[in-house]
RNA sequence: GGCCACGUGGCGGAGUGGUUACGCAGCGGACUGCAAAUCCGUGUACGCCGGUUCGAUUCCGGCCGUGGCCUCCA
């Protein structure tokens, strides 16, 4: 089935072919800087790829997808929030322990909301060595220059800077708004190296440079995408607000130093997301975080299951803005728990709707794929329905979505065996008609949170309110 | 200030130059002792103002609103 992506460098839809059918799909996605817990609008980069990696192996085979998801573990808020975190410690120590915890954190939550491992999570202090090669050959070739210890690049040597934002220098260099530092020949040249305080974490510098330096942000990248999947491939994601200036100078670094074309054939960017109706900052104290989610009755007085979130997530096309909202994720939860439930005892098929899958080819329509799930879930091919769900990495495993007890005045009542012995009550109540006997009791069970179901055959069964 | 997205019925959310999205809620019905669950049926929507067109929610322009980037935040 013919796959077609909207490409942030074109503004288009286009079909998607491999550049190297023998390598395979080769794909990076910006990932997680270890300083702080991740974000639900952390999550959303990593649901989106993690389904378009599932696709990528569907239609291309699972041994020939790469996927690189990166850590980045070296950066001035790392520092920063050690220093804070462990005043008394080395500051090198300090380090080690926030983005050790950090990336634990962060695999933990990913792992929540359901995502396939990787195939590489390399770690940006792993690659100190590449990101010096690479800023060595830009700086032969003459796109980057030394200056007061710094390794800057030089954007007005690159004639084709701003082209993925759509920018042009001119238009940039009036909207600048920053004190430009003095090394800098031009406004919007960035940061390649720099050198590092006596404290800081430092490795070697490029050649030309005597102290030890730490890098910019945005080589990073550049060279961990080199080291695994080679000078130019075929996707590279994250959010939006990645466009300018990372990936933008991502592309600058790596097409200079391998005079290539191109670095990426195709960029995916993910749009941003909202909590009720509000952007999310720290000065408005609405940051909303994964764990939180998942652990903490912080939002919406209720823990909401992995599945929830990723749900909720894929309800809206990748590349519209979200509003994360209580009422939202309320509603997912009820819709997965019908879908579960009419999937209860059934096994998965092989076979994967044709129309759930096209929709996925188109652009990772999700929305589109969901409805095809409701469709699924009117027929009578239930094993279909659940392979689509499985697919989008939803289980179909109703032990996994626990729907929240029912706030109830005095004590929740879970014995089984007194809500058994209720129930039979109400049971010899209903055999000789005392109608009356049977609903009070049927009350009593419901203002303990619990749902009487008289079926057809006769038996009487009751489950958690929903 | 510059650049760029988005604005769909009560809510969520696809899509399209003229034909049903879909889901939740609501309403009606079947079923039930009454319910619950389930099933069936059901709706007025496309921010505002112009333009193009036989015809626009869909194309173009302007405006308003929300958001993103330009300040190493997905």
């Amino acid at each position: 089935m013919e796959l077609r992506l909207f490409n942030t460098l074109t503004k288009e839809k286009e079909v998607f072919e491999p550049l190297d059918p023998a390598r395979g799909v080769r794909m990076y996605v910006c990932g997680p800087t270890v300083y702080d817990f991740a974000h639900i609008g952390n999550a959303r980069p990593v649901i989106v790829f993690d389904v378009l990696y599932r696709l990528l192996r569907h239609l291309y085979g699972e041994g020939k997808v790469k996927y690189v998801r990166n850590i980045t573990d070296v950066d001035d808020k790392i520092n920063a929030r050690a220093a804070e975190e462990y005043p008394n410690l080395p500051l090198n120590e300090a380090i080690r322990l926030v983005t050790e915890k950090t990336e634990k954190q962060f695999h933990e939550d990913v792992a929540a909301l359901g995502c396939l491992l990787p195939t590489a999570q390399p770690r940006a202090t792993e690659h100190i060595g590449e990101m010096r090669e690479l800023i060595e050959r830009l700086v032969k070739a003459g796109f980057a220059y030394v200056e007061q210890d710094h390794v800057l690049f030089e954007v007005g040597r690159m004639p084709d800077y701003g082209k993925l934002a759509r920018r042009s220098l001119d238009e940039m260099e009036a909207g600048a708004r920053v004190e430009v530092a003095p090394y800098k020949r031009n406004p919007m040249d960035f940061v390649l190296w720099k050198p590092s305080k006596p404290n800081e974490p430092g490795w070697p510098s490029p050649s030309g440079i005597k102290t030890p330096g730490r890098p910019g942000w945005h080589i990073e990248c550049s060279a961990m995408s080199w080291k695994h999947l080679g000078e130019t491939f075929d996707i590279h994601g994250g959010g939006i607000d990645l466009v300018f200036p990372h990936h933008e100078n991502e592309i600058a670094q790596s097409r200079c130093a391998f005079h290539a074309p191109i670095m990426a054939k195709t960029w995916m960017h993910n749009g941003f997301l909202q909590v009720e109706g509000e952007k999310m900052s720290k000065s408005l104290g609405n940051f909303v975080t994964i764990r939180e989610l998942l652990d903490s009755e912080k939002f919406g007085e209720q823990k909401w299951p992995g599945e929830v979130l990723r749900f909720n997530m894929l309800k809206t096309h990748y590349r519209q803005p979200i509003d994360w909202t209580v009422e939202s994720l309320t509603e997912s939860h009820r819709t997965l728990w019908d879908t579960y439930r009419s999937v209860k005892g059934i096994s998965a098929s092989d076979k994967l709707s044709e129309p759930f899958i096209a929709s996925l080819c188109d652009d990772l329509n999700t929305p589109k794929a969901i409805a095809e799930i409701h469709a699924l879930r009117k027929s009578e091919s239930k094993p279909e329905l659940l392979s689509a769900l499985n697919f989008l990495g939803l289980s179909g495993d109703l032990e996994k979505i626990p729907l929240p007890a029912i706030r109830v005045r005095g004590n929740l009542q879970s014995d089984s065996a007194a809500i058994n012995a209720l129930v039979s009550q109400r049971n010899e109540a209903r055999a000789t008609k005392n109608w009356k006997e049977s609903d009070r009791i049927r009350d009593e069970l419901k203002a303990m949170g619990v749902v009487i179901k008289d079926n057809k055959d006769g038996t009487t069964t009751w489950e958690i309110a929903r």
